[in-house]
DNA sequence: AGCACGCCGACT
DNA sequence: GTCGGCGTGCTC
């Protein structure tokens, strides 16, 4: 790529700013003139921001009011490449591209000098007297010669007081230094052995690696049950990417699972990488940020905004679970992560990983045409097999009022609490009951706020709505009638069916799972370790169970209500149900001991749970595909969400009929406007949402026309308007 | 995003 | 009279 271009002190310049303004402002460039791509701090009113050089000025501001740059940071430019990334994402997603510059500049302290510390070092005074303590000090930098420790980690490092250290600096043994805080990452070392490899992984791997080696983009499914060896396949990838002198990104979906993961790339590689995500502290971030600036980070374990790192040279990026939904979140961007990923690949020619053992229907169509390549493994690493699966047809099943537990189900359990196996139940409902209800006149207890039912949750003896995270007490009289004592919960979570297997095996030690029953992700981790030690008979748990934790002695599998997921008219809801059936199901028989998998369901006979059932996921993927291909949706059309929200409800239709009428780019170009209706939450923290929903063809610049069509509109008040491309759900 | 400007209601 | 509510508009 070409030298970035140089501006002369004095020179018009363009600078986009992290500020919303929507456009590039023009500056001067400062004392001794500046590169494109230099971080920069302008003047902008009465404040000072961070921006970066864009490039030229759009010279239509008035010459005389110009103002100059103020300085350039002293962290790495923006590379050209990153650049032309955040445009196509901004173009993509609809984001304003300062915006995007704040995703990309997410580290406190940019526009600081580098922070310096008080370092020790030897030096040549030699101390009046030599003590035990003194010599064992002296050792240790010795010892560490290249290092340098503060005045507090080397009293540690040497088992001695502060004051020890502070009497050889005062006699002149240690000199006092500066040096930066940001210390570079310690180096990986790609040629540690890796873990042996079976005759499939290798082959994978060996795929991953010349795709690296090409030094080229490109794009690969890498599909394997759970503990197929995924993971030890694709650290082989970033072990070439590594040895070719490339950075690699491993993208993991949940901060939960990355201490684990963490663990093991410093097996592999000898040494811990750097970390990237909302659990990582201040000072952490801000050298994160530069090292991989630097190119002094060769790998960093993070969350999906770790795609906006300022990388040197990426030459891979891993996106772990691929499928997962939590890839794509709106927290004030709306992007998704393994799409993003696969652009900043393509402009920067590095390979892209897709792994998972349940791919998306977008990946997968994407691989069955060509586009990605896929890599298939098969055999699950030791002996074991998938699970056994079977469904429990409900309306066979009997059962008492308010239990959810079926004589079948139970018959299972029994039988691995005899064998001394554990047995997993799977609830997606956290909470004890999702409903509380007046036995008296009908009523329901809602969310003042949100147009939402509140969720009992028993242990903390309240009432919480899951979309606010409002609680209030559980009323003794009824909200509505103030008839007392005839609130009951109806419905079944995982704290109430804690209850019901307490209550079925009084002998048996139960654990129950829940995102909200623990403080901090460090306990919960705790505890599944415990989990999986043996240290419970029988594990409740929500959706966090179908992720990623190996329990060794579980043998049962039992989804308490496997139609939960199909009801609505979200059209990917047997996608998500596919998925995290298999998912789940695939934690039984880990070890040496066949697994068996139990799905109670009222409609044993749908498509979804049959193709669940029957293990020919292919087939599953291709009758899928097929729908949506006939019904003109992703991945075969293009899709877009509006949602409007404001506090009054009339104001927030009028500007959605408004929209509506407007329509005209989005006909012209032949896409079809549903809406403005209540969207499926249709009031949350006070707002009242409407959603409009677009579909077009697979061929449509649908991004250009939707940025038309909303262009001429202003936002009055408090009214939002915010697009989403690519919408997980629909209506 | 901030911050100023400015145009109407309730007060010392 | 003026203090201050926040709706509207600007920042190179």
């Amino acid at each position: 790529m070409d030298e970035p271009e140089f501006f002369q002190q004095g020179e018009r310049l363009g600078v986009l700013t992290t500020q919303p303004l929507d456009r590039v402002l023009d500056y001067r460039a400062p004392e001794g003139g500046c590169f494109r791509g230099a971080f920069v701090e302008v003047p902008l009113g009465p404040r000072k921001v961070l921006g970066v050089v864009w490039g030229h000025g759009a010279g239509d501001f008035d010459s005389s009011k110009l103002r100059a740059v103020i300085r350039v940071l002293d962290v790495a430019p923006m590379r050209d490449e990153m650049r032309a990334f955040l445009t196509k994402a901004a173009d993509y997603t609809l984001t304003p591209l300062p915006a995007m510059l704040r995703l990309a500049t997410r580290a406190p302290g940019l526009s600081d000098p580098p922070s310096m510390r008080k370092v020790l070092r030897p030096s040549d005074g030699v101390p009046d007297r030599m003590t035990d303590a003194r010599q064992r000090v002296l050792a240790v930098t010795e010892e560490f010669g290249g290092l340098s420790f503060t005045p507090k980690e080397l009293a540690d490092l040497a088992g001695v007081t502060p004051s020890v250290v502070k009497g050889l600096v005062k006699q002149g043994a240690l000199r006092e230094e500066d040096a930066p805080r940001d210390l570079p990452f310690p180096p990986l070392n790609p040629d540690l052995p890796g873990k042996a490899l079976t005759v499939d992984q290798a082959a994978a791997a060996s795929a991953l690696n010349a795709g690296v080696v090409s030094g080229r983009y490109g794009t690969t499914l890498l599909k394997g049950v759970t503990g197929s060896g995924k993971t030890e396949v694709y650290l082989e990838a970033v072990a070439s990417a590594l040895r070719q002198g490339r950075q690699a990104l491993v993208l993991l979906p949940e901060i939960a699972l990355t201490a684990e993961f963490l663990k093991r790339v410093k097996a592999r590689f000898g040494a811990t990488p750097a970390e990237w995500h909302s659990g990582v502290t201040m000072t952490e971030r801000r050298r994160v940020w530069k090292m991989i600036g630097q190119g002094k980070a060769q790998l960093v374990i993070g969350a999906r905004s770790a795609l906006f790192l300022p990388y040197r040279d990426l030459g891979l990026i891993i996106v772990d679970e691929e499928h997962d939904t939590s890839y794509k979140q709106d927290d004030g961007v709306s992007y998704n992560a393994r799409d993003m990923a696969v652009l900043r690949a393509a402009m920067c020619s590095a390979q892209v990983v897709l792994a998972s053992a349940t791919p998306s229907l977008e990946t997968w169509a994407n691989a069955d045409s060509g586009k990605y390549k896929r890599l298939d493994l098969t055999a699950r690493f030791g002996t074991s097999v998938l699970p056994e699966m079977r469904a429990i047809d409900m309306r066979d099943e009997e059962l008492l009022p308010s239990t959810w537990i079926s004589p079948t189900l139970k018959q299972a359990m029994k039988l691995r609490l005899e064998r001394g196996e554990q047995s997993l139940l799977f609830l997606n409902r956290r909470g004890f009951a999702p409903l509380t209800i007046c036995r008296a006149c009908g009523a329901q207890v809602a969310c003042d706020n949100c147009d939402a039912r509140m969720v009992e949750h028993r242990f903390m003896k309240r009432l919480m709505c899951h979309q606010c995270g409002e609680t209030k007490p559980i009323p003794d009289a009824c909200p509505s009638c103030k008839v007392e004592g005839k609130m009951a919960p109806v419905g079944p979570g995982i704290e109430r069916l804690g209850e019901e297997a307490a209550a079925l095996f009084p002998e048996a030690r139960i654990a129950v799972l829940s995102s909200d029953l623990f403080g901090s992700a460090r306990a919960l981790k705790q505890r599944i370790e415990e989990i999986a030690a043996g240290e419970a008979d029988i594990i409740l748990g929500t959706q966090l169970v179908a992720k990623g934790h190996n329990f060794p002695l579980l043998t049962l599998v039992g989804v308490i209500d496997a139609d939960l997921g199909l009801q609505g008219s979200d059209l990917r809801a047997g996608e998500r149900t596919f998925q995290l059936m298999r998912q789940v199901s695939g934690r039984a028989g880990r070890a040496e001991r066949p697994g068996e998998a139990l799905l109670q369901s009222f409609q044993p006979d749908h498509p979804v749970i049959r193709a669940i059932l029957s293990g020919d996921e292919e087939e599953y993927w291709r009758t899928e595909a097929e729908q949506r291909r006939i019904a003109g949706v992703p991945p075969y059309g293009r899709m877009a969400g509006i949602i409007l929200s404001g506090t009054d409800l009339a104001q927030v239709f009028d500007l959605g009929n408004a929209l509506a009428r407007a329509a005209a780019p989005l006909q012209q170009v032949g896409a079809m406007l549903y809406g403005p209706a209540p969207a499926p939450i249709a009031r949350v923290r006070g707002r009242h949402r409407v959603r409009m929903l677009i579909k077009a063809e697979k061929t449509v610049p649908l991004q250009d026309a939707i940025a038309r069509w909303i262009a001429p509109f202003r936002m009055k008040g408090d009214l939002r308007l915010s697009v989403d491309i690519d919408p997980q759900n629909f209506f």
